[in-house]
DNA sequence: GTGGTCTAGACCACT
DNA sequence: GTGGTCTAGACCACC
């Protein structure tokens, strides 16, 4: 985690979760960290850490039982959902940033290759 | 302008500004609105109005003479070098992001035909 | 402070504190007062005593954590630097007041003297 | 001039003509140019030209005779006094900006020649 | 008229 | 509680 960046600390860390659910390294139910062990492993205040899975089960990528712990979704859809929902998301800020900068779509294989 | 959007409205202006600079809509040395216009036309306060001109100026985009007015950057290389520089940015994170995503950079085209 | 002073009040703080940080008082990596303590110890406004850390951290002298704190810089070649890079600002001005005045540099221990 | 920098023009002008008369280059009782004349040769603002000389007599540095012109002080005693204020001025600014970032009065001709 | 600075007080997201 | 942003309105020096 990078705690100097502007993104806000919750959202690293679950970009981080999110993708390691993507990965295919943390699957559909497995339970996932206490919320104290997530704030020892990423070295975050307690009131993140809480943040963080109050945020995913909002999101429906993880579900709660009470006195047992926090689980991954069951269900593989919702992860394809927001897959592809910040798929969209992101693409769609890059384009309109590129063309922002006077850039066109056909464009964009080129700027690729050339500032990758 | 989105007000309501996380990004704040004066690096906003200063986006729109730059975009308009790049675009040769406004040219190396032209005469910027003075912050008393630029807060009536963007429906903005002074203050805010005021701190994007302190901001160009700090990235070497505009310079101020005093009691005169601001002006765009003589120097039209100091644009090219944000250009760049942003390009390497937008570019950078997009792969980054989609890298974490589970993406390839040999599906970049593929994707962004398919969510454009 | 001297706020009749033309040097502006939030670089007058500025520099105080850099001159405590080039002094050791502060220490690489310390927290700095929260800019509300800022603006009650130097008798300021708040939004006075944000312009501060704000400049700072752009100058590299310190850097923030949302909803922490800011903190001086850790890396103490930034500061080495910004202090030789005074150094030879002051002495430049120094040496070309001094000879637009019609004084020669061999002569400047003399004045010193005579006039400190 | 520097138009750029944050030094009044009107202060840079009669710094300038200050340094001229100093070296002799005016001489006392010399004719000064117009303030029409000042304008365009410095390419500034008649507005500011009229300041000059209206600042600069306020110093003691030009008298004017109505419709002849405006003219360099008879009195070379008042150069000197100006001559002496500013060094006073300059030395002890530069002291304490030294001061300011740990040098000590000794350290200082060591300085100067490590950084001119 | 122009920009530069400051006060005053508010709202927000983050920890 | 912490910084980041914004509005509102004021004063100043400069051109």
């Amino acid at each position: 985690m990078d705690f100097k960046s502007n993104v806000p600390i919750y959202l690293q860390v679950i970009a981080d979760l999110k993708a390691r659910m993507l990965k295919g390294e943390i699957r559909p139910g497995d339970k996932l960290p206490s919320s104290r062990e997530l704030a020892v492993t990423y070295e975050i205040n307690p009131n993140t850490a809480a943040r963080i899975y109050t945020e995913m089960e909002r999101q429906g990528l993880s579900y709660t039982r009470r006195g047992i712990g926090t689980f991954a979704t069951e269900d593989p859809s919702v992860l394809e959902y927001h897959r592809n929902l910040e798929l969209k998301r992101i693409i769609g800020e890059f384009i309109s940033e590129l063309e922002s900068l006077g850039c066109r779509i056909e464009d964009i294989p080129g700027l690729i290759e050339e500032y990758k």
